[in-house]
RNA sequence: GCGGGUGUGGCGGAAUGGUAGACGCACCGGACUUAAAAUCCGUUGGGGCUUUGCCCUGUGGGGGUUCGAGUCCCCCCACCCGCACCA
């Protein structure tokens, strides 16, 4: 594609090439006339009466380059943002970075460089990236995580969490790679293994910090039925994540006690199964397992098996199905009889109590554990009350009767729940307990790189929360990465302070927040990112919750409910005056690109690669590459079109105009380089067409439009109303399509007369003022042609539809037999249904000639259907 | 494994239970040009026929409800997202 500057071989600017839109001289005017115009401020605590309207996209991450991801999402963010401004809302759409994590430690070890140093140069070339895309952001609240201004503020929050109760200490698990002596994330665990080291991944206990969500969990599943604008399945996920669960905990003694212990107690939702019990089942992490292993090599040795899983569910889930049987016994008190117990490397410690009772007539896995280890497999459970059912290799593990029961037999699985539960409480063995999936969050991390957890460890006082005068805990920059683990552990200094509390040595905790807890509250910040305090009441009772957040499907669920515990935990002590964050949520799909391989298997990226008639070869060396799959774009694939690379080549805009309009948000999108061309030959197109209406004489409205400039006016009022309603459901590729078809129409009427004079310039107006949200730059370039002086689009309101240019006519109605279309007609909009199954009648004639009609359905203005037999 | 999604021409997709394929891309044909690019106009789901037009078929696969199903219901397949220390 040939930029806009370049010369012919004669030296001079050829005829089309001096009419071009020059994107690279406009868009930079425009976004400094919107920058001198303030276009985008906000105001912490607006004094006007303006309604407000706060958009907001998640914040990137500083990983040094924006990605085709980062410019759908922020492109559709600003989409909205320019849209509510011109519909009179008063507009908060900041931006920041999240900027803690692993990668600037990782690059840190690689390239022995200073994470901050790292992260504050990738944040100012995004910057510089994200401005070349001319999104309407107020760049005055701009705010990092890792500046000590905002992580000091998040320890003042965590403190205040602590004194109302929401903070606990206690163990947890975590994996270990003990050749590198450190912590891994579950993503740095590969196959089991480390990713550098390569060993065998332990689980082990630390001591952890522990914020109480669960405490809300009965809340935050409620809360999700007043999100009226999120998605259902974002709803859903959450309602199954929080896992809300009605059953019974019964405890089991055993028939002999091992180091004490002489009961089990476990967590089910299915007590109605009871006498189908196989078997017992628990963790590996159980206190019973820990007491059978102590005293036998073969059970530790599982044990130890278990541990190299890995902590991740997916990983326990996946794994194949395995146990070892203890030699204990214990009896069920229904049935009174024995039955063994397992250790199992299925049974989560963390959910229920980290025991189980197998029945495997209603429980597959439970089936699958049986049928391995030959455990009985008593049918309990069957689809009619009085016939037994023979399980084909699968559990019954729907709703039914019961059966081979005792006293439950031939009762419903529902009713017979309620009876078990009112007999084991009777037995003083059980009761009916609620029960949660939702695991308290775990937000210690043995990492440099976060932000560090305001404690103070004192051996005689214990935990101690650092002053508030000594905040913030600020991390010290002269940190070495070249042992392994968390340098703040060998940082000389920086953990050795005074006891708050006494004044004796003491030490600092060294490990950091979750970096979840950054991204938990920072739209509260947002509201008056200055503050002196976390948030301002005054600013965040303004603009708080955010009107439509912007985001990743992949954050459906932890990141979102973290946020939205974080908001109530921050209402319980003061900071915020709302429930619920995010009033409306947009999840939108992933960018993807084919991946390419040469033939020595190496990731290729795609500009390194030419495409030919019957494959691709390298650009360099000529050699075939292998078209791949298309999938996420990610670094690793190397399957990355980089962003800069097209505004670049294309301008903001076409790229701005491409991602919305080749398919609907929530789904992923596949970026193709022809696509974008496509894209900017219409950006052409729509400047030509401005420069030439504009250039046309100006006419007063005409008393009576009819013919070509009555059609045009008409579908430039229906056009607004259609993109409207686009913009308002998010269906962005829907408003693109709208205003290529308005375009079309325009272009394909002459100025022959004054009415299309008129017509030509309302519907170019229109487009400028529709496609602004998308294109904002051609759109300033087109309005102010045809309104020179008169001020930015930026600022102009939304065009209205006007009601009497969007009736219609004439209809084109179907006509069918037997339901298969066989004609068309066109009459008079709202004709009754007689005279329009008379004119059908006649339009099929062929097709019900020697055929009775067994009746007529006629959908007004839709359809005409004849039921015909034959005569 | 569990939870949640998605599936329509060569491609991205459109379609309140009512004419499947809007709009864009690509392709092909034409105009303009010394030529190319750009631009403009037109054709295009597949198959068939007695070709002003008509018929059959077609929305991942199989069944069902309905006058009528891409859309609703049941079963199956493939792919994608998440699974608590990636962000």
């Amino acid at each position: 594609m040939a930029r806009p500057e370049r010369k012919t071989k004669h030296g001079a600017m050829s005829d089309t090439e001096t009419t071009r839109y020059d994107f690279s001289l406009s868009e930079p005017h425009w976004q400094a006339q919107w920058e001198q115009a303030g276009c985008f401020k906000a105001e912490d605590v607006p004094a006007g009466d303006k309604p407000k309207y706060y958009v907001l996209e998640m914040f990137p991450y500083p990983s040094g380059k924006i990605h085709m991801g980062h410019v759908r999402n922020y492109t559709l963010g600003d989409v909205v943002a320019r849209y509510k401004r011109a519909q009179g809302f008063d507009v908060l759409h900041p931006m920041g970075w999240d900027a803690f994590g692993l990668p600037a430690e990782n690059a840190a070890r690689e390239n022995n460089a200073d994470p901050a140093s790292w992260t504050y140069a990738n944040i100012a070339n995004m910057r510089a990236e994200l401005k070349r895309m001319g999104f309407s952001l107020d760049w005055d609240r701009e705010i990092a995580t890792c500046d000590p201004d905002y992580y000091g503020q998040q320890q003042k929050i965590f403190l205040d969490f602590w004194k109302s109760g929401l903070v606990e200490r206690r163990g947890g698990y975590v994996n270990w790679d003990p050749v590198d002596m450190t912590v891994l994330a579950n993503e740095q665990v590969i196959d089991g293994r480390g990713w550098r080291s390569g060993a065998i991944v332990e689980k082990k206990q630390l001591s952890q910090w522990f914020l109480k969500i669960t405490d809300f969990a009965p809340e935050l599943l409620a809360g999700l039925k007043t999100l009226e604008r999120w998605p259902e399945r974002v709803k859903l996920m959450q309602e199954n994540w929080i896992g809300f669960s009605q059953g019974a905990e019964v405890t089991f003694p055993l028939t002999a006690p091992v180091d004490g212990i002489e009961t089990v107690t476990v967590y089910t939702t299915r007590p109605d199964t009871l006498f189908g019990m196989s078997f017992l089942a628990i963790a590996p992490e159980h206190p019973i397992a820990k007491a059978v292993a102590a005293s036998n090599a073969e059970a530790a040795a599982f044990l130890a098996e278990c541990a190299s899983q890995g902590t991740s569910e997916a990983a326990i889930e996946t794994a194949e199905k395995k146990g070892f049987f203890t030699g204990l016994k214990v009896k069920n008190p229904l049935t009174e009889q024995d039955y063994p117990v397992w250790i199992a490397n299925f049974v989560l410690m963390e959910y229920g109590t980290g025991a189980i009772f197998g029945c495997p007539c209603g429980d597959q896995r439970d089936y699958e554990f049986a049928s391995k280890y030959n455990l009985p497999i008593p049918v309990v459970v069957s689809p009619s009350p009085d016939t037994l059912p023979e399980l084909q290799g699968k559990a019954l593990d729907g709703d039914g009767y019961i059966v081979n029961s005792g006293f439950l037999t031939g009762l419903t699985v529902a009713e017979a729940k309620k009876q078990a539960i009112a007999e084991l409480e009777a037995m003083k063995v059980g009761k009916a307990v609620t029960n949660w999936r939702l695991r308290d969050w775990g937000i210690s991390r043995q990492r440099y790189w976060g932000c560090p957890i305001p404690v103070i460890h004192c051996e005689a006082c214990g935990p101690q929360a650092v002053p508030d005068d000594q905040l913030p805990v600020a991390l010290p920059k002269d940190v070495s990465f070249e042992k392994p683990g968390n340098p703040l552990d060998h940082h000389p200094t920086w953990r050795h302070v005074a006891c708050p509390k006494c004044g004796e040595a003491a030490t600092r905790e060294t490990d950091t927040f979750d970096t979840f807890i950054d991204s938990s509250w920072y739209f509260a910040r947002f509201c008056a990112p200055r503050a002196a305090t976390p948030t301002n009441v005054d600013a965040v009772k303004h603009w708080l919750p955010v009107d439509q957040y912007v985001g990743g499907i992949e954050h459906a669920i932890l990141h979102l409910l973290y946020a939205r515990f974080f908001t109530r935990a921050m209402e319980r002590t003061g900071h915020v005056t709302v429930q619920e964050p995010f009033a409306g949520l947009f999840t939108q799909g992933m960018v993807t690109h084919e991946s390419y391989k040469d033939a020595d298997g190496r990731w290729l990226y795609p500009d390194e690669v030419v495409k030919t008639g019957n494959g691709a070869t390298h650009r360099d060396t000529g050699l075939p590459v292998t078209v791949g799959r298309v999938e996420k774009m990610s670094k690793s694939k190397r399957n990355t079109v980089d962003p800069g690379v097209i505004v670049e080549r294309f301008g903001a805009d076409t790229a701005r105009w491409f991602v919305l309009s080749d398919n609907p948000p929530e789904r992923d999108v596949e970026w193709t380089e022809t696509g974008v061309q496509g894209s900017f030959r219409f950006v052409q197109r729509l400047s030509r067409l401005g420069a030439l209406i504009a250039g046309e004489p100006m006419v007063d409205a005409p008393a009576v439009l009819e013919g070509e400039a009555k059609k045009l006016l008409k579908l430039t009022h229906k056009s607004i109303a259609a993109v409207t309603e686009a913009l308002d459901t998010f269906a962005f590729n829907l408003a693109v399509a709208r205003i290529y078809e308005l375009a079309g129409n325009l272009a394909g009427t002459t100025p022959e007369d004054a009415s299309l004079l008129y017509a030509r310039r309302v519907a170019m107006d229109i487009i400028a003022r529709l496609s602004a949200p998308m294109m904002p730059h051609l759109a300033e370039d087109i309005f102010a042609k045809l309104h020179p002086g008169s001020g930015l689009v930026a600022q102009q309101p939304w065009p209205k539809a006007d009601p009497a240019l969007l009736t219609v006519d004439e209809v084109t109605i179907a006509v069918q037999v037997n339901g298969k279309l066989r004609g068309t007609i066109t009459v008079p909009a709202g004709q009754p249904a007689e005279q329009n199954i008379a004119v059908a009648a006649e339009a099929v004639s062929t097709a019900l000639a020697g055929q009775t009609i067994v009746k007529q359905i006629h959908v007004p203005d839709r359809i005409v259907n004849f039921v015909v037999k034959p005569a």
